[in-house]
DNA sequence: AACGCGGGGGT
DNA sequence: ACCCCAGCGTT
């Protein structure tokens, strides 16, 4: 393998990897969690989970999966189900770009593949929303497919393993650590069909549970022994960290449009793309910070909003609400909320289509809102008023 | 190769 | 209030 020589591994220190590799499974066979997708052999059950999983931790994912699977029980069901249902199962969990991704492939798989989920990695991963980490992680998993799974836990574990002193993201070391992977599957995995699923779930769980990101247990480490990392003293140093850019910060004006008569709340679908994509949220505009800090200002900035966008002219300020902050990765968000009554009934037609609506208290519990809207609602509906 | 894309956990 | 975590698609 070329690709290893991108690690400055010496053959002495390989050869002792591969024979701690064993010892990981040991280890894995008394400490893996329980979690409920292990229940299961199901190809989509592993891999709504596995989905689910990326950027988001398990605890948090469990009860999204048991409500999905309940709902969506199979591959077809998915094909078949709206995306608003779609979205609603997903809200709260983030990245809506996966949920979306999920369904388009779930119908590919109906159209192309009879509703089978592809037992070849390089098939599955030719589905949207699949790349190497997920073709892998689901194709071993499921169907004892012999190919290493690499994500960002195991890239931390083997990053350690060799000492690995540049970022193992870049083309020529990610080569490598995938290579070294593959090494170690190989060296682990055996004859058995479940031999890979077991491996990769052992390396992730390694990750998670022993080599974490901060102070690493490595006194309690099956591969403790051929570790660089640790050899050197401060395991802690591997990977690098990468520099951090500073995330700028938005102030919006949000309207809270409450129709005079029926109460009913505007809401407006959001963009195909971008952030939040497809989700229901409620009329909303940038200000500067200075307007930000105006009630006047941002109040005429909703107006103007509310006239030119929805054609609803004298909205009549009820109150203001608490600021909601909430934190992207790459940005953060303060929304100043502003409560109105519109008599818009009139102009309220079929304008915009299906992107905007007038919708019941109840009826938006049935909508996908990002959960920084869903702390503006849950403010308004706390006290004492609906 | 760089960037956009949510939300939550640990300290 | 600050730190950190992360896979895929697009450009």
């Amino acid at each position: 393998m070329a690709d290893l020589e991108a690690l400055g591994l010496g053959s002495a220190e390989l050869e002792a990897l591969r024979a701690a590799a064993p010892r990981l499974l040991r280890w894995f066979a008394g400490a893996a969690r329980a979690m409920p997708w292990r229940e299961s052999r199901d190809p989509y059950a592993i891999w709504v989970s596995e989905v689910m999983l990326q950027q988001t931790q398990v605890s948090t994912v469990v009860p999204y999966y048991e409500r999905w699977l309940a709902e969506l029980p199979d591959v077809r069901a998915l094909a078949a189900a709206e995306e608003a249902q779609v979205l609603k199962l997903w809200e709260g969990l983030g990245y809506y770009s996966r949920a979306r991704n999920l369904h388009r492939a779930a119908r590919v798989v109906v159209a192309e593949h009879d509703a089978q989920v592809p037992r070849d990695p390089s098939v599955f991963r030719q589905l949207p929303g699949v790349g190497a980490y997920t073709a892998a992680a689901v194709t071993s998993i499921a169907f004892g497919a012999r190919v290493a799974a690499v994500d960002g836990n195991v890239r931390r574990v083997l990053s350690r393993l060799v000492a690995l002193e540049r970022d193992p993201t870049r083309a020529r070391e990610s080569r490598g650590l995938e290579a070294l992977a593959a090494a170690l599957l190989e060296a682990s995995a055996g004859d058995d069909l479940e031999g890979p699923s077991r491996h990769n779930q052992a390396m992730m769980e390694l990750g998670a549970l022993v080599c974490v990101p901060r102070a690493p247990r490595c006194e309690q480490c099956p591969m403790g022994a051929a570790c660089l990392g640790l050899r050197s003293g401060e395991p802690t140093r591997f990977p690098p960290r990468k520099a951090r850019r500073a995330v700028p910060h938005h102030d919006l004006a949000v309207a809270i449009a409450l129709d005079a008569r029926s109460g009913e709340m505007l809401l407006e679908k959001r963009p195909e793309r971008g952030l939040l994509a497809g989700l229901w949220d409620l009329p909303q505009t940038r200000v500067d910070e200075a307007a930000a800090a105006d009630e006047a200002a941002r109040v005429l900035a909703l107006s103007q909003l509310l006239a030119e966008r929805y054609g609803l002219r004298g909205a009549r300020v009820e109150r203001q609400l608490t600021p909601v902050g909430h934190v992207f990765t790459h940005l953060r968000v303060t929304l100043h909320p502003t409560v109105l009554r519109v008599s818009g009934a009139s102009s309220r037609a079929s304008e915009g289509g299906e992107a905007r609506r007038w919708v019941s208290r109840a009826a938006i519990a049935e909508h996908a809102l990002p959960t920084a809207t869903r702390k503006v609602l849950s403010q308004l509906w706390s006290a004492a008023k609906g």
